[in-house]
DNA sequence: GCATGTCAAGTTGTG
DNA sequence: CACAACTTGACATGC
């Protein structure tokens, strides 16, 4: 049976998640600094159940949680650990409520650092930068019981085997709990699924499907065949693979495919995922809608209000 | 109050 | 060579 997730937020249920600048921040003492941030923590824990509580009411049972929960968490200048924090009992005791409500109602959770996160970088200070913000997701998906931190390939450098070589030996730097939650995912630049899957292999790391990306950024697999070994690459893991859908926003004969659409066009969808037991991420900027207009499409059809 | 510019971070490709 | 695109709002500031 398909699963169709969300990603990070809603455009229409009024569910949101707080923000603040390391700017802001640093103009206060530290004490002020840590009640801002454990308020804020606090606050999005909330609005994460309340995000599990709907989707569930809409028979979704895959979210993405987005990378700043805890808001400026590795930053050099006003980072902190939820020990710092004056309400880390709190914090603590809403991310295991989370925890067992998405395990109870049969919910995949996953994590997408974002782009800055480049463990292929030649540049030492970009690799551990990278390393400290998977180090922090890890703890995150381990509070909340997150399987997934999904990653791209990063740059190129003019030399993709030697850029891949440096993604292995600092995958090794990694703590286990990181590791044995890591993903990658091909992109719509630089590294296509042919560039990935021997890396995935090697590593044993599962390879998310973006077939959006790969319509981007062809290579000689076809569609089917790069499912197929999508599938593969997760058997070790033990979990349903991961795929990502999107419809481009001007049409596929627009001169740039990349901005994605507010819904998805169902033929985008490829019929060979249809009888999978998979998740499938929509990345749609109409957020629930997309996603329960996609489901009501596929007959996965989603309780009414 | 409301509008507008900014936000920690990397890399690539375009203008 | 500088800057926008990735993704996206929401926050902070200033009028």
């Amino acid at each position: 049976m398909l699963r169709f997730g969300l990603c990070c937020m809603f455009r229409e249920q009024p569910v949101s998640f707080a923000q603040t600048t390391a700017r802001h921040l640093e103009s206060m003492n530290r004490p002020a600094q840590l009640a801002k941030l454990s308020a804020l923590c606090t606050e999005n824990l909330n609005s994460l159940l309340a995000a599990l509580k709907w989707i569930d009411s809409r028979d979704i049972r895959a979210f993405r949680v987005l990378s700043p929960l805890f808001p400026r968490y590795t930053h050099p200048d006003v980072g902190y650990s939820v020990a710092d924090l004056p309400g880390a009992d709190q914090v603590a005791a809403l991310s295991s409520r989370i925890n067992r409500y998405r395990r109870e109602h049969d919910i995949r959770l996953s994590l997408h650092p974002d782009q800055f996160n480049v463990l292929s970088s030649p540049r030492t200070g970009v690799v551990e930068k990278t390393i400290e913000e998977l180090e922090y997701q890890g703890m995150l998906a381990e509070l909340i019981g997150a399987e997934v931190i999904n990653i791209h390939g990063g740059g190129a450098y003019g030399d993709k085997t030697a850029a891949l070589e440096r993604f292995a030996s600092n995958f090794r730097l990694l703590s286990k709990r990181v590791r044995k939650r890591l993903t990658l995912e091909n992109d719509d630049l630089t590294y296509s699924p042919a560039d990935l899957l021997p890396l995935c292999r090697r590593l044993k790391i599962p390879f998310v499907y973006d077939v959006h990306h790969h319509r981007c950024l062809p290579d000689r697999l076809t569609v089917d065949a790069a499912t197929a070994a999508c599938m593969e690459t997760w058997v070790g893991r033990g979990q349903e693979p991961y795929f990502h859908i999107s419809s481009p926003r001007h049409g596929w004969h627009a001169d740039n495919l990349r901005p994605h659409a507010d819904y998805i066009d169902p033929v985008d969808v490829p019929s060979i995922w249809l009888p999978l037991r998979a998740t499938i991420d929509v990345e749609a900027k109409a957020k629930e809608l997309a996603v329960v207009r996609l489901m009501d499409h596929f007959g996965l059809r989603a309780s009414d209000a």
